[in-house]
DNA sequence: GTCTATACTTTGATAGAC
DNA sequence: GTCTATCAAAGTATAGAC
């Protein structure tokens, strides 16, 4: 692999464990066992610009993965169900690790640098759409489909701040099986 | 106000901003006019001695917000609507800093350290057991009601994640009737 | 493009005078 | 309890040889 992906990899499985400003640039080119100089040569603004690269492809490598999973449900609900279960043995797999390095770089960083919340709130909006035109084909209500398509991802990623904080895939299965209760009652409405 | 409470104040504050790691020592003398060594003196754990203090804090005093709440509302959809409401409203109003600092340093600090992962965890835990509680009063079914109130923790969290990163109330709204209609459908079974 | 060495800043933490 | 001075380590970033 080349060294600028082995740094994009390394650095968003570091995000996931420590989050943005509690990995160092020291970590990730020891951990890609790369030079330190070429991060600077593949991401010129640095830090930032390395950061904001590993958000918006972990968030198309996740869009990707959730498009995959609907195309193989039979309908909405299991679409959503298998969202949550996917996630849920991911963390216990993982001894808890965040699935994503998305949500905590986005309440880390929100304040602090424009360019990675911009990143982090193109990503939730590009799940966004994709769930609610989903949704929407599967007969949900043309305006309600986004706000639906918001609670499913709300509850995701709140399901991964409670199953980080008590190590228990169960937040995530609990909100799985609230995410298909709200998608079943807008589409059988 | 002591000096003790001004560092807890101010470190609450930056919390909410940019989190465990974002925030430095000597932001927090500086912020609240206190001097190098009184942080030592008063928390000789260091910055994690703080950080859990502040985190517990935080937490009690969000239990006892969400008790106020569900104590002046007419049923319990209102109570959770209302909970949303307010939070919504405080994002607006304080230019989307984090309403709360326990879902970053949550995620920040899981796999880091456990005495922090422990103090989100047992404020996540006191939530959810207080919510479950009034839920089942309400006359939710007792093996449902835990399911019920993590998913009403999860949505509200998951919607601060989202509503930090988009700039917007949105979030926190949407989550907010989807916590409602959950909780309905489980009350009127 | 790779790699090393280094500059400069900030970090958390400690010692000790008052 | 308050406050200052200082430390060693880690942080990001840069320069320049190869």
């Amino acid at each position: 692999m080349n060294t600028r992906d082995r740094i994009l990899d390394v650095t968003t499985e570091l995000f996931r464990r420590h989050g943005y400003n509690g990995t160092g640039l020291k970590q990730i080119v020891a951990g890609a066992n790369a030079p330190f100089g070429s991060v600077y040569h593949f991401f010129p603004g640095g830090k930032e610009e390395l950061g904001e690269a590993v958000i918006r492809r972990a968030g198309q490598m996740y869009l990707e993965v959730i498009e995959a999973i609907w195309d193989a449900a039979a309908d909405p609900r299991g679409g959503v169900r298998d969202i949550f279960h996917g996630a849920a043995a991911a963390m216990v797999e993982t001894d808890y690790i965040d699935p994503s390095p998305i949500g905590t770089v986005a309440l880390e960083m929100a304040s602090t640098s424009e360019p990675l919340r911009q990143a982090t709130a193109d990503v939730f909006e590009s799940w966004i759409g994709y769930s609610a035109a989903r949704l929407e084909a599967a007969g949900a209500d043309p305006k309600r489909s986004r706000e639906l398509a918001i609670a499913v991802v709300a509850l995701l990623q709140g399901a991964f701040v409670l199953g980080r904080a008590l190590r228990s895939p169960e937040p995530v299965e609990a909100a799985g099986r609230a995410a298909v209760s709200v998608v079943a009652a807008a589409l059988t409405r």
